[in-house]
DNA sequence: CGCATTTGACCTTC
DNA sequence: GAAGGTCAAATGCG
């Protein structure tokens, strides 16, 4: 469980604009997933209603996306690090909060995923990164610690390249960019932790090389879209000697992929968004009340409650590519982060293209088989 | 069939 | 020549 600060300056001053109906939109969708959640047992053997209902779902949060993106389009920034998914945490008005049914309240508490988790557990890490100075390879070295869930802490350190070889590795004989940026990243705690955390981008491995003297192997990975857009951006991975569950990421070459107007990580359309969910045959798992819940929404709702907090990002196990098309708005404007966020969740709720999961899977995790579908008194 | 991963061979640098 | 980095054919998967 991730603790979030339990105070937030009141800086995003709450007017009567579009947020509102975006945040109402958004708040909809979630409610009507609650509905769809509670009257499963009985419509989950109703096809047409299901699908009903799932579009209804889709076309609000769809609404409220391509809302959201006609803010971000005019604000978004788009540095090369950190990743898509590198969003400060986000913030909803307290009057939002306020109207919310507590039941809907404690619904959103309780619906969270393992996927939602692992995707709040890279969010957290990239917002710890993007407040980070990233020193480059030539200078020396920074650290700092994480929030973690539950109170435990991880470490994320962004060093040197020569600290880190001059630490774990010997000297590197051969060419390195002057470029790179070496990241010291925790393995996730959920999924595959044989692979590193996400960080938004869609890598292709395309490489991997025994390294002398150590005992992990390094993997190259180069952008997805190297070939389409001509983006020069790579990474190497490797587990440290001393501490398997941390990985070293070495960053080389800027992403150039997200300034493409074509390039798939540039947000969808809404109905874009529709015409593809509707198109796929989705599969749910009905939702388990003893998934582990909790903090996909961490959030602080009620009397002088200072608004939900949500860290959304994207760990995807192995899925790795949590992260899926991308999506690279991102925004230093603070004025924008509430938009981000929500896009973001957006993002994270439908986008597909992440090289390594389906999006879905984030909200509907595990096997999804159909045979969960059938409620309790037809299965064998 | 298209895309991603694996892996041995090859290239580059020291 | 050794070691890191990349290529590309083979393979697997959805």
């Amino acid at each position: 469980m991730f603790i979030f600060n339990k105070t937030q300056p009141n800086k995003h001053k709450h007017t009567v604009t579009m947020e509102d109906s975006v945040y109402s939109l958004i708040l909809k969708g979630c409610k009507l997933s609650q509905d769809l959640q509670s009257n499963l047992p009985t419509i989950g053997n109703q096809p047409n209603l299901l699908l009903r209902a799932c579009d209804d779902i889709i076309r609000t949060f769809a609404t409220a996306r391509e809302r959201i993106n006609g803010q971000v389009g005019a604000q978004a920034q788009l540095p090369s690090l950190p990743g898509p998914f590198f969003y400060p945490p986000m913030m909803f008005p307290e009057q939002q909060l306020q109207n919310i049914d507590p039941s809907f309240q404690e619904w959103l508490k309780s619906s969270v995923t393992q996927a939602m988790e692992d995707v709040i557990q890279t969010q957290l890490l990239a917002d710890q990164r993007s407040s980070l100075t990233i020193r480059d390879h030539a200078e020396g070295s920074s650290s700092t610690r994480l929030r973690g869930s539950g109170g435990d802490v991880q470490a994320m350190d962004v060093v040197s390249d020569s600290a880190v070889r001059s630490t774990t590795s010997p000297p590197l004989r051969h060419r390195r960019s002057e470029n790179a940026r070496t990241v010291m990243v925790p393995a996730p705690r959920f999924g595959n932790v044989e692979i590193p955390p996400e960080d938004g981008y869609t890598w292709r491995k395309y490489g991997q090389k025994e390294i002398l003297n150590s005992k992990y192997p390094r993997s190259y990975y180069r952008c997805t879209h190297q070939k389409l857009y001509q983006c020069p951006a790579k990474k190497q991975v490797q587990r440290l000697d001393n501490d398997p569950s941390t990985f070293e990421v070495t960053y080389n070459g800027e992403h150039t992929c997200h300034m493409s107007s074509t390039a798939p990580s540039i947000p969808v359309s809404a109905s874009e968004i529709t015409q593809e969910m509707s198109s796929q045959t989705i599969t749910m798992q009905q939702p388990s009340p003893t998934t582990s819940l909790g903090t996909w929404l961490s959030m602080e709702v009620g009397a002088g409650g200072s608004g939900i907090r949500s860290m959304v990002g994207g760990y995807s196990g192995g899925s790795g590519d949590a992260g899926a098309g991308p999506s690279t708005i991102r925004c230093d404007s603070k004025d924008g982060d509430q938009y981000l966020q929500v896009a973001n969740m957006a993002d994270a709720m439908f986008n597909s293209g992440s090289s390594s999961s389906n999006s879905m899977e984030f909200i509907f995790p595990a096997s999804m088989d159909q045979e969960k579908w059938q409620p309790e008194d037809k299965k064998d």
